[in-house]
DNA sequence: CTTCTTTATGTAACCGGTTACATGACGCGT
DNA sequence: ACGCGTCATGTAACCGGTTACATAAAGAAG
């Protein structure tokens, strides 16, 4: 039966042999030879023996492991994101540490240093975080890859959506079927993508229908959060024509309590959103579409690319979302 | 500036004082003079000294990490899953290490082998494994939670649906609202939650409608799988008034086809779903409710106390999930 | 049959922490 | 003054791997 615990060493004394051979055959190094091998190997399988990984790491000062900290693990933004991560990560055979940062800086300074000692680089998303504050959570050496974070100074790859880009298009979408108010429903305003997304629409706007109002209202990212609004917005009596959501949730928020009043979407009110979750194509939601889950599954490729020496420059590379039209905002 | 690699002896140098003085302060002991206490944090201080979790674990056999091991990642399920186990693992200071093991068993033990040295316990999803593999890729010894997985003898604490009591509920409902000829669309045959759903509904037809016809058609858990078998269902002219499926999204491909179609939900036919992806409220889908990321929740938190000692016997905890009524069985 | 390589194996130091045990200083009771 | 307990600190072994270097055996070349 599989001893729950054996050593390397109760494995060199089973196969008659020393330490170093066993890990030379564990290792695949060369200069074994045949029978030695095959010794190890049986000696390995009666014990039930499996490596000590901790051990291994120490000595070796490699962990194959990545640490992912996120922000939030809510909806399928972070869900898509994480299976990219994974399929790469397990493609380069690394193991991932995931860790969400609940929204409090200092905690996302101590959950990377957690790490320390268990992960050979770190893929980081904090749209919230200052570089400063960047700065002082990663190691100066540390290999990392940052997404959708603030810029520093060069120190780490960077991997960002192109905001400007991606609103630009879905403004002049909307101008082009005809509508004259949008409202622009703004994300949290600690965070990056929500800040560019929002300047880029009154940017866009100015530049390309300077007549027209310039309305946002500040959100935080959630459906309900958008509900709410919305609601008030009606309230309000202010007239509008089309919602353009800094994402989806708070586009599906801002659907849900237009078909509750009863506000014909897109008859009367056309509604976009920005990310394309997979909620949003049973919804036939409008939305700028980022293949979320190659997001992920690049930030790890590059970061094993990193670890592996054969990494490009560290630049800020950008992905552009691409307008996908739906019912949502169909000429009304 | 924080040397990126300051050891233990670094700091004991500095401070001028042992190791043994250093761990001490690290970890609270008792016993440590103030001056001494005060001396040991300025230097970790100018050191930017972070202790290297590999040393840790490596002589103290405690790792403070869980591994995860799930099939898949796809969907909010699992999001909510893994959110749920991140609450609970980060309140009581445990990293987390995901893993999927991509619908291959040899990969799944190969996982878990791969986590040995770096985690304390393990969470396992495997709802397609035999308790012939579990058992072998459980270290007997090694602290686990099943989380809706074939039973083993007893060995780990298993946590599961209620799917008998859940599908009973949903055909009782779907029955009371007038529906005579309900199709079940059933999951993937290896999955454990997908093979109790679907005898349990044959059972409970036969139970409380003998009369009835028991129909069932085999999907795989997807939703456009499901539009496949809906839109034969439709070709072969068979009459139904009622799609029973066996998760949310298949009841979602099916609504899908259904509306394209022309066929009125409910008015000619009711649609539910089971487990309650916030998906299922926005499309005001009929559903039996499992709080997910509470059920993951409750895993880690079981672990954790396993982990710390007080766990109580390993048993088969069910969770049962409630019946959640929406407009798409509304009497027709 | 030496001597020089080549090849296979063993020895022991090291990675960076923790901790049992030893040591030394100090205060206290008698 | 002496012995003893208490408290703070230091020494060194250990966790389980890896690997530089030493060594031994076998084969090649002269």
């Amino acid at each position: 039966m599989a001893n729950s615990s054996a050593t390397i060493r109760d494995v060199a004394k089973l196969a008659e042999l020393s330490v170093a051979s066993v890990s030379r055959v564990l290792n695949g190094h060369g200069n074994v030879h045949a029978d030695t091998r095959k010794r190890v190997l049986k000696a390995m399988d009666t014990l039930g023996y499996v490596p000590n990984a901790a051990a291994r790491s120490l000595s070796t000062a490699r962990s194959h492991a990545i640490g992912i900290v996120l922000p939030d693990l809510h909806g399928e933004f972070f869900s898509e994101l994480v299976r990219g991560m994974d399929m790469a990560a397990s493609d380069a055979n690394y193991m991932m540490l995931l860790s969400t940062m609940h929204a409090d800086r200092e905690r996302a300074i101590q959950a990377l240093s957690a790490m320390r000692g268990r992960i050979d680089g770190a893929i980081v998303m904090a749209p919230q975080l200052s570089p400063e504050d960047l700065r002082r959570a990663l190691p100066a050496g540390s290999p990392a890859v940052l997404v959708n974070s603030p810029e520093e100074d060069g120190q780490h790859h960077n991997l960002r959506i192109d905001n400007r880009g991606g609103v630009t298009l879905m403004v002049r979408h909307l101008l082009a079927s005809g509508r004259k108010r949008i409202v622009h429903l703004a994300g949290v305003a600690e965070n990056l993508d929500a800040v560019e997304r929002k300047q880029a629409f009154c940017d866009t706007m100015k530049a390309l229908a300077p007549e027209l109002p310039v309305r946002v209202l500040d959100g935080d990212f959630t459906d309900t959060g958008a509900e709410l609004l919305v609601q008030q917005l009606l309230a309000s009596g202010e007239e509008f024509d089309a919602i353009f959501a800094a994402n989806d949730m708070m586009a599906l928020g801002a659907l849900k309590v237009l078909r509750t009043i009863g506000i014909s979407v897109p008859g009367q009110v056309a509604v976009a959103g920005f990310d394309d979750i997979p909620l949003a194509s049973f919804l036939d939601l409008t939305t700028m579409r980022i293949e979320i889950s190659d997001f992920g599954k690049r930030a790890v490729e590059r970061l094993v690319a990193e670890l592996s020496n054969d990494a490009p420059p560290a630049t800020l590379e950008r992905v552009t979302p691409t307008l996908i039209t739906r019912a949502t905002t169909a000429s009304g």
